[in-house]
DNA sequence: TTTAATCCCTATCGGATTAGTAGGGTAATA
DNA sequence: TATTACCCTACTAATCCGATAGGGATTAAA
């Protein structure tokens, strides 16, 4: 299941894909837009801001945006910093890899056959998605 | 995340693809051979028996069988079976369909669409892998 | 310089889910 | 009839999730 912070984190982040990136927009009006509470938003935002996806700027007219232009944005990534791991089990990860204790040889588990499956599928969708093809 | 009862789940039912369909199989063997606890084992092959993938007898020599040939098993009847939804969320599942509170217009949900193309994709690998591809 | 807007950070909490345990009941077979 | 093994219910410890609360720090503008 898709925790409701990467739901709300994409929703975010493909609102602030349409507006003028110069621009800095408060939570409040994400908020508002997007039927998000104010403070959960608000630790999401500030996840997306220390990964490096989006900027921040602090006092009166302040808000976030994003760093990179949209289509410079990767699925992969906003996935990642959201959600954590891509894969539906640990020992098929590519950046969150841990071995099953239960089981002597990956290559001969069926559990890891198929999630590696699954796994490099939606990889490349990830990879050949970004924000700007979201927000269309 | 895929829950350790999928997991266990698809162990066991790899392990009764590799022996002789007419010979029922006691939990305790299968427990044995893949480590899982007999008693969660237990409860797993129960919910399998129930919707009709395995079959059990009773009593002396009893055990568990798949009641098809592996080759006939799809990933996606397993899956639902013992995950649940193979959709990352409700609004693009087709067997656990749910609407979003907070979402106006699906269409025009950027979460929605890209969760879409993963489910499409994944649903594509489980309708298209038997249980007799995972025990080769 | 003051004020108000806004981001920043930590802590907490109820509820749900998960993984596993315990114990006994029931049916089938030798 | 004794044994084996499935069947079912209930419970629990641990963990995670979504949300809330409350204040602190920073900045721009009046």
């Amino acid at each position: 299941m898709l925790s409701k912070k990467t739901k709300y984190g994409i929703k975010a982040l493909t609102y602030l894909a349409k507006q003028d990136r110069k621009v800095p927009i408060q939570i409040a009006t994400i908020s508002e837009s997007e039927n998000i509470s104010v403070k959960f938003l608000e630790s999401i935002l500030l996840s997306l801001r220390k990964s490096g996806i989006l900027g921040s700027k602090k006092g009166k007219g302040g808000g976030y945006y994003l760093l990179k232009d949209a289509s410079e944005i990767k699925m992969t990534s906003v996935m990642r910093v959201l959600e954590g791991p891509i894969a539906m089990i640990p020992c098929v990860s590519l950046n969150f890899y841990e071995k099953c204790d239960d089981c002597p040889d990956e290559n001969a588990c069926a559990v890891n056959k198929i999630m590696l499956k699954v796994r490099d599928n939606t990889l490349e969708i990830f990879r050949n998605t970004t924000l700007a093809d979201l927000s269309n």
